[in-house]
DNA sequence: CTAAAAACAGGTATTTATACCTATATTTTT
DNA sequence: AAAAATATAGGTATAAATACCTGTTTTTAG
């Protein structure tokens, strides 16, 4: 069986050790394994390389897994993806099959079931863990509310904008860089702090880094 | 410097190899493991045999970490414990610090701070990463100062400051609150950004959620 | 004991943010 | 086709933050 070219995505070193020695402990697959850190990172070494598979961690910093998996459609970046998940949340479930994660497990998964759901993904099946697949089952069809979008109603620019704002730019600095007047990015600003419930520009931020964009 | 015998308990599989085989790649520390799966499981090793060290996960399924600890305590096991836990909600901190723990540390920490916190406790001393630190200094008034020490050299009086400003309040409001001048906290500001190396107020916030101060 | 740091606070000036107002062209939704 | 939301941007005014200056008192460290 041909080695399979694997980008492991987690923000903790633990956990990407844990696993990278539990599949050098099995003789199932053979398994090549590049690490990062986090999505942003992530998305920078799949546009560069060629992998077989991504194991993708939900919750992260900077970018998180949904996120993640987002952008790397996108981009058209066509590489299966497994996400992996501390907790059983079953909008997060949702969330990442409809964004087109091709399985879902959890992190107290055993080096079986983790091997299992890698072969699968392979042959281009999709796998959910048996917790995962019953939470699916018992609980039907409710909406997939997307994090940011369904729940505060932000358009592409005012995230935008948020992004600029917490890099420390004044509304100056972000007009003269989107060749847009000041005056309009501050009505975006104050449209965005009604809209999230902020007094002012550090709820902003507290918001920005709560939801992970940075 | 003599083997350390260490017990190591986690309910999930990819943590304990993950620190296994990070402890493994150090040279600072001779580790001997063993592990388990959750409290239950501690409790009855920890009774036949004798460890140096127990590192408890804080969210475990059957005895959770805080449990562990109490009914350690409650037999008189005397061995130090250092918590490792996904979370850093106060709460359980205080917990697990008033039941006698000897540290505090995330999951994010890196190797080097796993080890230092061991190398810490083995010589019965206290450790709490700093994250863990902060959290404590700011929802104190004035306890156990002398716990702390920050990369960032911040007193407290600024670190009382970092949090009111996290909440949205004004410099005049924070000064009315402390019956001290806008002026001063306006002087504490600026040192705090300095000290931070922050631009403006945005990356003072950031700075704050990242080191959990909120 | 002396020096350094922290906490305190006033002055002045400039820049930035916030709070109101207004309006128009474009895009999206119904 | 009409209505709603978005993105644009100007005016005016106040509040707040930032950047400099200056100083005193208290606390901490060497």
């Amino acid at each position: 069986m041909k080695k399979i070219n694997l980008l492991l995505v987690d923000d903790h070193e633990l956990v990407r050790k844990g696993l990278t020695l539990m599949l050098q402990t099995q003789k199932k697959i053979d398994v090549h394994i590049t690490q990062a850190n986090h999505g942003k990172e992530a998305i920078k070494l799949a546009k560069e390389q060629d992998f077989d598979l991504i194991i993708l961690d939900v919750n992260m910093p900077v970018l998180d897994g949904i996120s993640t998996l987002k952008k790397l459609k996108e981009l058209a970046i066509m590489i299966p993806v497994l996400m992996l998940s501390m907790h059983k949340e079953e909008d997060l479930i949702r969330d990442a099959l409809s964004n087109g994660a091709a399985g879902y497990i959890l992190k107290n998964s055993s080096l079986d079931e983790i091997t299992k759901a890698m072969i699968s993904i392979m042959k281009r099946d999709r796998y959910l863990s048996n917790e995962v697949a019953e939470i699916l089952i018992n609980h039907t069809n409710d909406e997939v509310p997307t994090l940011i979008q369904n729940e505060f109603n932000l358009t592409l620019r005012e995230i935008q904008i948020i992004s600029m704002l917490v890099k420390e730019m004044t509304s100056k600095e972000i007009g003269d860089y989107l060749f847009i007047s000041k005056r309009t990015v501050d009505g975006h600003r104050n449209k965005i702090m009604e809209k999230i419930g902020a007094k002012s520009a550090v709820g902003l931020v507290k918001f920005a880094v709560k939801y992970g964009i940075e």
